[in-house]
DNA sequence: CGAGTCGTTGATATCTTTCAATCCCTGTGG
DNA sequence: CCACAGGGATTGAAAGATATCAACGACTCG
């Protein structure tokens, strides 16, 4: 991991890095300095490892570039995905708050850029402006609810439910029958986001394409019919058309 | 789900039992207070529904006494647990706060008395006061290591490696070689906590019953060899003793 | 044009699930 | 004190689904 001073950038250009970031939106720019005073700026290389599990959470890292899997190892040799972070979302925010060691592991799924901020730092600004604590309270509850919903998608056993439902997170408010998406990760990844070996996750689409569910080109996919992937969801069973 | 005014405790003795709950500790008194008037008593029966999935989430729960299961309904009819929640625990703090639907559906396992405090005093509380604010986000941060926890102990694919993973959890700081626990529910509600079939955990149970890995008494357990345990966690196959 | 990665596909083994019957323990009632 | 539900846990046999291993095709990059 590259570390550079963040001197490259003026202190008020970090606050306002920081304060784009969905984790500090809305935070008054006093506490954004005094953040930005304790940030660093990382560069990881594809593949570059961020941190491991069980290290000390020294720092809260903030996605200015790129991408960050945080994963599991497995037993079997395998790593199971919780997060991809991508610009302006923030990884280990718990760990980093709580100064205790890291659950998962870190890596760059491809050349990115961040912002490490000192998680006593974060600590003492939280406690003296309560906005901010507010504002990362409100990101750690989309977390949780984020990782319940992860539970959600990994629990069923089969895998065209997991499937389904993953897809399903993309669909818009105002759930159209049909919609299009671009995966955020490469299909190996997302395999190891749903628990499922990447043949599985091949033929789970191989099943969704033959049903006309969904439309595949490359990372673009094309939902023919939302309605019949929340039906898999539920029952688990496809019922094709009706 | 009976609903009574909480006006059977004074309004100082309903602070008191939330100051206690390990999720406000520390807070000063005057906070909550605040949440205490806004607090009502609620007694829940054995089986009953404390809110279902879906519900929007208008109060944050905390366990006076007895036990709540948060769950998630699966396709195949089972359910996911996903927290156990006993006495100071509480429920459902990431909704609540935000104050958006509820992830998931929660029963009483046993007779219970829960307080249920108002969302919206809840967060206007946080904002005036920064050290309830960190204190929520300590909680908040705890609960996310749990859940990251829990997915780490969900994703081997083998039984027994959950179920290891899931017993090495009791083990105490020092990391003895013997130590004793208490399952914290039904064996059934494990299962549901471990993704597995009642039948599946039985089984795994027996396993590690007959490489003599751990001693079984009903919902007493003695872990006989921990190391093992941990070396199912990380090889997935059995070493028996070195 | 060769190297490397990603994604697909096939055949097999392994595991959990499922369903059902049985056993165990507990609390109740006679 | 014994008998009888009732829930929880165990066990067995069969079926189903995914993992695994390996080989192949497609694509990108240097």
């Amino acid at each position: 991991m590259t570390v550079a001073p963040s001197s490259i950038l003026s202190l008020t250009e970090t606050a306002e890095s920081i304060g784009r970031c969905t984790l500090f939106k809305g935070v008054r720019s006093e506490s954004l300095l005094r953040l930005a005073e304790s940030a660093r700026s990382v560069f990881l290389p594809r593949n570059g490892t961020l941190y491991r599990q069980g290290e000390l959470a020294d720092d809260l890292f903030i996605v200015v570039s790129g991408q960050i899997g945080m994963f599991l190892p497995l037993p079997n040799g395998a790593e199971k995905i919780i997060v991809l972070a991508r610009s302006c979302d923030s990884v280990c925010e718990a760990t980093a708050y709580l100064g205790v060691p890291h659950t998962a592991t870190a890596v760059a799924k491809v050349d990115s850029h961040l912002l490490a901020i000192s998680s006593e730092v974060l600590r003492q600004q939280a406690q003296q402006d309560a906005g901010l604590a507010c504002q990362l309270l409100e990101a750690m509850s989309n977390r949780v609810i984020g990782l319940i919903s992860d539970i959600a998608g990994s629990s069923p056993r089969s895998s065209l439910q997991r499937l389904s439902y993953y897809l399903l997170q993309f669909r818009a408010e105002d759930n159209p029958r049909v919609y299009g998406l671009t995966l955020p990760a490469s299909k190996r990844d997302i395999a190891a986001k749903l628990n499922l070996a990447q043949a599985s996750l091949s033929r789970a689409f191989r099943q969704l394409l033959e049903m006309e569910v969904i439309a595949v080109a490359g990372r673009k996919i094309q939902v023919l019919d939302a309605e019949a992937l929340a039906e898999f969801c539920r029952n688990g069973e496809d019922n094709g058309a009706d």
